[in-house]
DNA sequence: TCCATATATCTAGATTTATAGATATATTAG
DNA sequence: CTAATATATCTATAAATCTAGATATATGGA
């Protein structure tokens, strides 16, 4: 991941609609929502959502898939993966007990 | 961790100084690192580092405490986790499988 | 082909944010 | 107290971003 990339990024997280959507789609998981059960839930008007959804996109936040008329959009692991390790790079430089407590948290309680 | 809290701390980092700033006193750990020896490392003019590390520093990214006449800078790893873990809330929900490769991410290649 | 549905793009005014010059505050030394 | 060092705050201009109205594109059904 590049500095450009992992800026535009968090800056895309940066702005309530997004970040609900970004929420909204961990939690969805596999099966993802469609752009239009998005902007229904978070009560944003359509071309408003859409835009939104775009820079989410290009980030590589989410992805998406067309299906028919809709297109069903998706949390990207991988992305906010490579994005969290770039910013937590050389964390641990041989101090495992610094990002340890955050690894925990990650790691759903368990 | 609320929403407003996140988003700050989003925005916070969507920016190139303090970007660079948060990742090196990760890279810092707990010896952490002068406002000044911050400013230096990155050459940035000591006001703009300031107003930067005060944005950082007001949405719990970072902590700091006088030493003398300089101030240290640390990461704060609590303050991180907490943010990565509101971003990614429920995602296990059942699904471990879907979060292990953020965490395997963050471990530190362990 | 024609229409309805679903989503995307273009655009402009309003708001927010970034930078750095000037200056202020805090700490230490002499 | 005065000077030097380290950091913070005030300020204004420039730049970036947000929202939503209007409109365009894409798909599916009749």
């Amino acid at each position: 991941m590049d500095k450009l990339t992992a800026i535009e990024a968090f800056a895309a997280l940066a702005q309530p609609t997004r970040l609900d959507v970004f929420r909204l789609l961990v939690k969805a998981g596999h099966e993802g929502l469609s752009a239009g059960e998005i902007a229904k839930t978070l009560t944003i008007r359509q071309n408003t959502m859409s835009t939104n959804l775009a820079i989410l996109a290009r980030t590589g936040l989410v992805t998406n898939q067309r299906e028919g008329r809709s297109i069903r959009y998706f949390a990207d692991y991988q992305g906010i993966s490579a994005l969290i390790s770039f910013l937590m790079e050389d964390c641990c430089g041989g101090n495992l007990e610094i990002c340890q407590p955050i690894i925990d948290e990650i790691a759903c309680g368990r």
